[in-house]
DNA sequence: AATATTTCCCAGCAGTATGGTAGGAAAGGC
DNA sequence: GCCTTTCCTACCATACTGCTGGGAAATATT
């Protein structure tokens, strides 16, 4: 899964609406891309877009600029991936749902589904509120409880020449890379 | 998250290798396009992938074909998507955990950390033997037990009149939030 | 009314990824 | 020697990504 550069300034963008919500502020398109490190016209094309979604509403002019539509507590990073990203999880092409693969590879099909559901479970249970306020739902937060979360897996861990043993329960696996 | 062409070619080809690695026999290029309905060069590419990373191995000529490096429970759908499609989550290049959003959208960081915790939740722990079999892991099969799973969410679903569970809330702040 | 500000819409553009196809060369069994 | 099968590299068309730019429309200030 790669998170790509529109998600994430869109996100961004929208815990900052989140974080001024509280005041009724109205945000400008410059004044997040300033904060937040974003081009300022590639920032207003997501926000239309965030608009035309009715995730936020907008005003034009001296007085102008963006403003959450719904509270901040009822919109989730899985609404905005979807506006941006399209369907949050696609088997190169179809909803996996719909996805029949021929032969043994059929359960395939449900491990799509699976990967979708763990995908929600985070996507659709965090609230750009939680986000804005730092603290994410305890479920969610369970799973950076665990240190293995926080490192990198290599590209291809040692599978290759080493003895093919018991992977089932790997625990102290030697991180070698940052953190 | 889509999952490309590739990584489904790559993966039901790689069940087709389990499902012959009782019986030790080599599966022919040509056999498994045959079988999965996938191009025949396209695939000879993506097994060459898999060979160069040490997943499978090869022969050519009269007896040649391909069969599995190690043994298919020690293959998980997380290896071959790192082979094909590269890191399982990365935000637009970067590592999560090397990724550092400014001001209010930090948390951000630890969301895509989750997700990648999530995503690996079902892709280390699936190997294409639990696929070969028809069987997956309890605790991922426990995701397709909701019903809701197996349902595509709206391009955007109708947030704020239904909110499907209760969510454990710790808002140090009620946000009622502006409107 | 004039003007400054801000969003809105559409167009383009370089670079890269995606999903293939094609042409041999090399290795291996018969 | 011959046939099979993998291996490597290149190529191609299309789409997506990330971003810039030119106005037009709306809105508040003066």
């Amino acid at each position: 899964m790669r998170v790509s550069a529109s998600l994430d300034y869109a996100l961004r963008a929208m815990v900052e609406l989140a974080a001024a919500s509280p005041d009724g502020r109205h945000v400008k398109a410059d004044e997040i891309a300033a904060r937040q490190a974003i081009p300022t016209r590639f920032l207003a094309q997501l926000l239309a877009e965030l608009r035309r979604a009715e995730l936020v509403c907008s005003g034009r002019g001296y007085a102008g600029g963006y403003w959450l539509a719904v509270p901040a507590a009822d919109i989730t990073v899985a609404d905005i991936a979807r506006v941006i990203d399209g369907p949050l999880a696609d088997v190169h092409g179809t909803p996996p749902e719909l996805f029949g693969p021929p032969g043994v590879a059929a359960p395939t099909r449900e491990l799509w589904i699976a990967v979708r559901a763990a995908l929600r479970s985070v996507m659709e249970q965090v609230t750009i509120a939680d986000l804005a306020a730092g603290s994410l739902p305890t479920a969610v937060a369970a799973l950076l409880d665990d240190p293995d979360a926080w490192t990198r897996r290599g590209s291809q861990s040692e599978r290759g020449s080493e003895r093919p043993s018991e992977r089932p329960a790997d625990q102290g696996s030697e991180g070698d890379g940052a953190h």
